[in-house]
DNA sequence: TCCCAGGTAGATC
DNA sequence: GATCTACATGGG
């Protein structure tokens, strides 16, 4: 990896197992705006940006050296060696071999705790799309405009201040519908400090993961889907195995002869299967499995 | 009109 | 314990 700066561009070379599209779009993230094939404009912590990705070139517009060295590389994972992952899992398992070679590009972001909380307590029996439509309304009505790019505004994540002073019924306006009372009791406990990333340390080290789940959970309208993406997505947990509609599908599909099979039997089977590395194997088959529709 | 969506809480067996 | 259902809203 090789960053250099260019009339207030940045740009980074020679990344490898990296693709912005597959990282951006493999349904972790809500706050990007497509502008082309591998052209973005990506919001994240208080900053919007336009990001290339051409030619190995990874192109972030408008930035500083700084900021791309303290933030951009941490938010898309760059710093971690995904090959390293890979080998990994194909060891264990073969029958990845489809969904990581096809989705070898895709890394697992390191975003904002509330951010994550807020939008997987929306995403419930959602369609992403929609997801994203309700979460960008959230930051136009309650968060901080930030820069317009191309003609479009954008407006960062609502503060936790912001969050807490939003009513059941402020929410409803948003057409979040039943999880109305969930975001409302999720955004108190936010707004109080009474759950922060910060409670997932001891000693500056990461809980452990079951007791992270327990914290989450006990949160109204957090079960373990919401808790596992959480987990993955913003605390880096990445041995958490987000099981929805879709991965329930896949996993069927792929180890169970189609057949219907409990989230729990899918739990333990992946937890001996991928191990410490579920989180990575989740999102290459989710992303893989989505495109082709399998088990549909 | 009916079915489904990156689910969960509460009821029921 | 494991399974069943209501829950708002929007799209196919």
């Amino acid at each position: 990896m090789n960053i250099t700066s260019e009339n207030n561009n940045v740009i980074i070379k020679n990344i490898e197992d990296f693709d912005l599209a597959q990282t951006l779009e493999c349904g972790q993230c809500f706050r990007f705006h497509k502008l082309g094939s591998e052209d973005f404009v990506v919001i994240a912590s208080g900053r919007a940006v336009r990001i290339t990705h051409y030619d190995n070139k990874l192109v972030i517009y408008n930035t500083t050296v700084d900021d791309v060295t303290n933030f951009w590389i941490q938010y898309f994972d760059l710093d971690r060696d995904y090959g390293a992952i890979k080998t990994f899992l194909l060891d264990k398992d073969a029958r990845l071999e489809g969904s990581i070679k096809e989705k070898s590009g895709i890394r697992i972001m390191n975003q904002q705790f509330d951010e994550m909380l807020i939008s997987f307590i929306i995403s419930q029996n959602k369609q992403i799309p929609h997801i994203k439509k309700i979460v960008e309304q959230l930051c136009e009505t309650y968060g901080d405009y930030i820069t317009t790019i191309e003609g479009q505004k954008y407006y960062s994540f609502p503060s936790n201040e912001k969050l807490a002073a939003i009513t059941e019924d402020g929410w409803r306006e948003l057409k979040v519908g039943f999880r109305a009372p969930y975001l409302y009791e999720a955004s108190q406990k936010l707004g109080s400090g009474q759950i922060s990333s910060n409670s997932f340390y001891n000693k500056e080290q990461l809980i452990d993961a079951h007791d992270a789940n327990q914290i989450l959970t006990s949160i109204k309208g957090v079960g373990d889907k919401v808790a596992s993406c959480v987990m993955l997505f913003a605390l880096g947990y990445r041995s958490a195995f987000p099981i929805d509609v879709w991965i329930k599908r896949i996993m069927e599909y792929m180890y169970f002869d189609g057949k219907d099979t409990s989230k729990n039997v899918i739990a333990d089977f992946a937890q001996k299967q991928y191990g410490e590395y579920g989180g990575y194997a989740q999102q290459y088959l989710f992303s893989f499995g989505r495109e082709l529709q399998l088990g549909k």
